[in-house]
RNA sequence: CGCGGGGUGGAGCAGCCUGGUAGCUCGCAAGGCUCAUAACCUUGAGGUCCCGGGUUCAAAUCCCGGCCCCGCAACCA
């Protein structure tokens, strides 16, 4: 396989970017560039959801077009991810043309077929929310947000016969135990589908939604949210060709978190099956991230702000935290103090402090200059050496399996060991005797090796550091891409820079 | 019997799927080093891995039962 295709959810324009959109877009990023680092043509898609009431009756409120409100938010988002450096590839909104068509094209083949019907869809139905409610919503029978008693309405409506599919759906679910991942959702989602599947209202009348995209055989029902969120995985491909969908869908990796579970998991496959087009190839569900509001400053509130915090921390410290702190598939507690904690420890500290040594010994010693390397290693050259080899080893492993915790986890066990290993053979003793300053010098070219292996293992994770510490080693060729085995890369009399502090120690919580 | 997650040294967590000396970060205590961002290195104190059964030569890890927390329950990642 040589192409993978990552999304993230199309994120619905109701809210500005939070934590949680940040979180799986950063996953989402790291992912596609640790696949393009892999030698794979990776493509990430991100976007905006921009129909519905919700939305219609928000733009209302701020005196607005829908449309108006709609290119507002989806810009927010838009320029928050270029803010933060995020590496996406194409960025769609619903309402574009191309998907408006593509999910009328979808829905009019589903129609031909026979698997859309016109019903009668009954419930509960609030005026002051304009929605229906479930009997299990309704609190003693009322609307929790007006008190009032729904009446009960019925209306005609579209429905996809997704029951038809379920037990296709099982069948696939079980034939591919690594379609949806980690398993606890799988087997929430096979324990969901025990009990029969209804079938899909997949329409509104005009008449009480009209921000939508219409349905093409029915002009008086717009389409509701299903049809048109989930299509844009594979509209945005079609758009960009046929060839470009032939390469990249098989080969799809969606990115949620476990609140759509239930749409991507049950919904989406039944419709792809519907549609006649291959299923994605994993599912890949992360859990919530739970603020711990009792240690954070009042100001900040429940909003953690991806452009606020890359002010205050910089971006790569703060997608360290989101991708060392939480265990993928699991929930996860946001708290600054745990930021702080992580920033200081294991970027200022470990690694920050590390590349400052090396650097200012290499400086003070040689003038920067890189010395050779002998062809005899001490027995600690070899195990520092190994070390990072085996850092990578169980990268590969927990990128495979998504575990982005641990796979940050395998490198900072390597850089434990290089600044062990820096005490162990203490360069800063032995120069002092004159005729050991060669072996300083093989010692110090062993640790720029570490400095380019780490480099290259936390680039897909903190871009712009790895960037940093290249621009630190000065060389012409690309460091982080290279993948000459240690201790061939750095040509004896190359001048490495003197150090700069990557990242700062914060000392206490702000509180602003 | 709605569904799911969790209960591991002072705090926060990983490990559990693929049983076999209980690991990480912070904090604490003592020492070392001096190249470095008051950093870095070494050692130490501190745990009935919620409880009770079971399987096994062996269980934090698998199975059964119980207790206690916490989310979700048709569109907030």
């Amino acid at each position: 396989m040589d192409h993978i295709y990552i999304t993230t959810p199309l994120y619905y324009v109701n809210a500005e970017p939070h934590l949680g959109h940040t979180y799986t877009t950063i996953v989402a990023d790291t992912v596609k560039r640790y696949c393009r680092q892999q030698g794979l043509n990776a493509f990430l898609l991100t976007g905006t959801d921009e129909h519905g009431d919700k939305i219609a009756q928000a733009a209302k409120a701020s005196g607005m077009e829908p449309k108006a409100y709609a290119d507002k938010i989806s810009a927010i988002f838009r320029s928050t991810w270029d803010a933060c450096g995020i590496a996406y590839d194409h960025f769609i909104r619903t309402t574009d043309d191309y998907h408006k068509k593509f999910v009328q094209q979808v829905l009019q083949k589903i129609y031909d077929s026979g698997d859309i019907y016109f019903g009668e869809y009954g419930g509960f139905y609030c005026y002051g929310c304009e929605r229906f409610y479930t009997e299990k919503e309704l609190v003693g029978g009322k609307c929790p947000d007006h008190q009032k008693e729904p009446a009960y309405i019925q209306e005609k409506n579209y429905f996809f016969r997704m029951g038809k599919y379920q037990q296709r759906l099982i069948d696939t679910i079980q034939a591919h135990p690594d379609l949806i991942r980690p398993e606890r959702y799988r087997s929430e989602v096979l324990a969901f589908l025990r009990e029969p599947l209804e079938d899909l209202s997949i329409s509104r009348p005009k008449s009480r939604l009209e921000w939508g995209i219409p349905l093409p055989f029915d002009s008086d029902h717009v389409t509701y949210v299903w049809f048109d969120a989930l299509i844009n995985y594979v509209s945005a491909l079609k758009f960009l060709g046929e060839d470009v969908f032939n390469a990249y869908w098989p080969t799809a990796n969606h990115l949620i978190a476990k609140d759509i579970l239930k749409p991507h998991a049950i919904y989406w496959p039944t419709m792809l099956m519907a549609a006649g087009l291959p299923l994605y190839k994993h599912l890949n569900v992360h859990g919530y991230w739970v603020m711990d509001s009792g240690k954070m400053s009042k100001s900040l509130g429940n909003v953690v702000r991806p452009l606020e915090m890359k002010e205050r921390y910089g971006m790569d410290a703060f997608r360290y935290f989101l991708l060392r702190e939480m265990a993928f598939g699991q929930d996860a507690t946001f708290s600054l103090d745990a930021l702080i904690n992580r920033v200081n420890a294991d970027l200022a500290n470990n690694l920050g402090n590390f590349v400052s040594r090396v650097l200012a010994m290499q400086e003070k010693y040689f003038a920067g200059a890189v010395q050779p390397l002998s062809g005899e290693w001490s027995k600690e050259d070899a195990e520092l050496r190994d070390k990072f080899r085996q850092a990578e080893v169980e990268m590969k492993r927990h990128m495979e399996s998504l575990q982005f915790h641990r796979a940050l986890e395998s490198v900072w066990v390597a850089l434990d060991h290089a600044n062990r290993y820096t005490v162990q053979t203490s360069p800063f003793v032995l120069f002092k005797d004159p005729e050991k300053r060669p072996r300083v010098g093989e010692i110090l070219h062993h640790l720029l090796e570490v400095i380019r292996t780490a480099g290259r293992l936390i680039a897909p994770f903190l871009p712009d550091t790895a960037k940093e510490l290249q621009t630190l080693l000065a060389t012409s060729e690309n460091a982080l891409d290279s993948q000459k085995p240690w201790g061939s890369f750095f040509a004896p009399g190359h001048r490495v820079l003197p150090p700069k502090v990557l990242f700062p120690r914060i000392e206490s919580t702000p509180k602003t």
